[in-house]
DNA sequence: TTTTTAGTTCTGCAATAAAAGAACCAAAAA
DNA sequence: TTTTTGGTTCTTTTATTGCAGAACTAAAAA
């Protein structure tokens, strides 16, 4: 016996990676990306050499080293190594998701900058639709004030989950 | 004197027009539609026949209909209606951008669900690694439970900016 | 009834983005 | 010193997207 929970089978793991591809596909990331995160969640173990993720994911060198690069500029992965081995070992940065999301609110900020100088270079002939970007602006601080709070709020679940194992 | 303050002169509309449009560029709008929306936050009055749109974004009929449905489909743009007149008014739909943040979360949604679903296709052979992963969902409920919250809290004030007036 | 208006939908092309392939490079091994 | 390993970078090819143009449609106007 394995462990108390036998890893799934080979094209089961590979039917998720496409599936978690399309969700990262829907947010932007281009597809090697969205699959490659999927294959970082579900490989054993979690960190992959260059030519496993080249032989799983079917995909030149090049798409790799730019993909591995992309996603580490995202703050989703990093690598480690080990002692007396050449080879870098690529995984999920699974926790530095802050990262992830402070780089979203880089685009909250400059939304909000536009909005407001929208707002003044506006006449006060119609109040009405002004108030509507003033709103819209309203929503924006809020969600960089909120963002922040909610990170620190993740922060400290996870070190309840961590201290309860 | 048209009101206390003039509105800005068309070359510099143009200029803000394109800055914005880039913004929302990165947030994944094709270009025509960042335009628009830059367009719409500029326009006075705030509603525009589809005409005007064609005529200042120098786009073909073609792309306005696409455009003007695809921001519509986000709950960003509405149209309004003047009696005795066939054509539509299209404007900024500044008060339903709670309609475009929910449209965030399903994505949200999604992604909570496949690492689920990760989660539970691993063996417990990588500890560390699972438990990152849980942070990760923990990360998601956490931003699915806090969005709506901000929403109550930005509909709460906009309504006193409102009333102050 | 025919014509015009206010758009929509379909087809095709041009621009852009993603990935492949080859050439390249630095460090380690032989 | 030469060769191999573990990648990176540059150029080319392929796939996707965004938009234009023309054909179309439903409602209103003439």
């Amino acid at each position: 016996m394995r462990s108390k929970k036998d890893y799934m089978e080979q094209h089961k793991v590979k039917e998720m990676v496409e599936r978690i591809g399309i969700v990262c596909d829907k947010d932007g990331m281009p597809p090697l990306a969205g699959r490659m995160v999927g294959f970082f969640m579900l490989a054993e173990p979690p960190h992959k050499t260059f030519d496993e993720l080249a032989e799983f994911l079917q995909a030149s060198k090049s798409a790799i080293s730019t993909t591995l690069r992309f996603l580490e500029g995202q703050g989703m992965v990093e690598y480690i190594t080990f002692p007396g081995d050449r080879k870098r070992y690529f995984r999920l940065s699974v926790d530095s998701w802050d990262k992830v999301v402070m780089g979203k609110m880089d685009f909250l900020k400059m939304m909000h900058a536009r909005v407001s100088e929208a707002l003044q270079a506006r006449s006060n002939d119609y109040p009405e639709f002004n108030m509507g970007l003033k709103a819209m602006m309203c929503l924006y601080e809020i969600f960089l004030e909120g963002l922040p709070k909610m990170i620190d709020l993740w922060q400290k679940k996870v070190q309840d989950l961590k201290d309860e194992q």
